[in-house]
DNA sequence: CGCTGGTTTGACATATGTCAACAGCCGTGG
DNA sequence: CCACGGCTGTTGACATATGTCAAACCAGCG
């Protein structure tokens, strides 16, 4: 097969410069703690981008010159285990940021690559920090990314890779990836969900059918449909 | 036995309110980011407490008035888990910090418990607030006290949730609690390395038990000393 | 000297990983 | 338009790692 055909499907575009002040992403965007006379008029070099599906942004190791706001989409962010598979640390959504540890000056610590097409405003460090001053301001803003930062990697330690593996899939079907109210969420592929919980893939996949054998759960359209009061027994072992 | 008796052994003492000026800790501590008035003269009510091994700092759920500098000692962070074990989600050393949550207003997210004796500081969140102003300054210290929480948190999941129980254990010695250098580290009961691994206390205590046969690793005042070259290979597993 | 709590070891059932075959879907190219 | 090839998901068979239950062991401490 052509991988560059392929390959074509899954571009970076460049949407143009971003203005802020219009972010669709509003207070919750992190954009707000940039300098009135970058977000309002002058051009600031804040670029939107789309990401096609399994692209990445940037891998571990690399120089880390931007941090990423995520508009929409979903990403992964992984690292490389002890064993030498990839494991998934976390997963990030609109309004999540990705790369901060940019802002100490070292390289990325992560790999962070599309799941779905993605939006995404990519901030060279230079304007966070001439935006944050001298004494960076850790604005409400930052401090609630970071609490949710750590929130999610302990979910992903007590949720998804702990007990047997029949709870850890209902889990993640339960936690992850869906608010509390909404019954369903996007349907990973199995090769994602083994780096997440940390199962073979094999194994997560039998969960799935059986489930869906249960009736607990349904797959249209790339996202799983599932029984919330009927999975949350299931959840618990 | 007489529980109070024991319970003795274990209680919290007052050593007196903070000399933050004096602080051992020096550049690292963050209680360098409290107003100079405060830190050195008049006294602020920042207590140094010491508690002796196997005790509550707080408990996940409770009201969040204070934040703790870990001055010196060991501390295990703790969640309850989706299939109602305890599972430690991060160890605590000289210089980080827990509870920082508090400063965001909610309860603690965590239960922080003593595995050895430990001397914290205990910093009220109305001094911390205070201390950083209005905007609160994202100092370099705290700044790399986030970073140091994240880094510590994805280690847990890639190195020790990841993999077979064998590989688990070794990287538990190799990376957790001891330095690239130290080829030792605090041995933890085998119930506590269990609660880090994800994996059964008997299956823990065989590896150990293998590894200690095998001359690689001996454990003597509490104390694990291994062979960091032989353990390498064992790692990759 | 006899508890007591933690560790080690044994025996056993089973969950899980591995290897391998097969099915379904989609895009590609004839 | 259809046939082919390549992915992803599903299922089967099987070896084995791991959890569970239970007993023996050991050290510290009263």
């Amino acid at each position: 097969m052509d991988t560059v055909i392929k390959a074509r499907k899954r571009l970076v575009d460049w949407l143009g410069q971003a203005d802020c002040s219009a972010c669709a992403l509003g207070g919750e965007a992190v954009c707000q703690d940039l300098p009135r006379a970058r977000r309002d008029g002058a051009p600031a070099p804040i670029d939107q981008l789309t990401y096609g599906a399994h692209m990445a942004l940037y891998s571990e190791g690399d120089a880390a010159p931007y941090v990423f706001a995520v508009r929409d989409g979903l990403l992964k962010m992984t690292q490389l285990a002890g064993n030498g598979t990839r494991r998934i640390v976390r997963f990030l959504q609109a309004g999540q940021m990705a790369g901060l540890e940019a802002l100490g000056g070292g390289p990325y610590r992560h790999t962070v690559e599309t799941i779905r097409p993605t939006l995404v405003c990519r901030i060279p460090v230079a304007v966070l920090k001439e935006g944050a001053g001298n004494g960076m301001a850790l604005s409400p803003r930052l401090f609630q990314l970071w609490l949710r930062s750590l929130d999610d990697a302990d979910k992903i330690i007590r949720q998804l890779s702990t007990g047997a593996s029949p709870g850890r899939v209902v889990r993640f079907l339960l936690y992850a990836l869906s608010g509390p109210d909404d019954d369903s969420c996007v349907a990973l592929s199995r090769e994602d969900m083994s780096a997440v919980l940390s199962v073979a893939m094999e194994t997560v996949s039998r969960t799935i059918a059986d489930l869906k054998r249960q009736g607990l759960l349904r797959e249209v359209n790339g996202r799983f449909h599932f029984n919330r009061a009927g999975l949350l027994p299931l959840a618990a072992e």
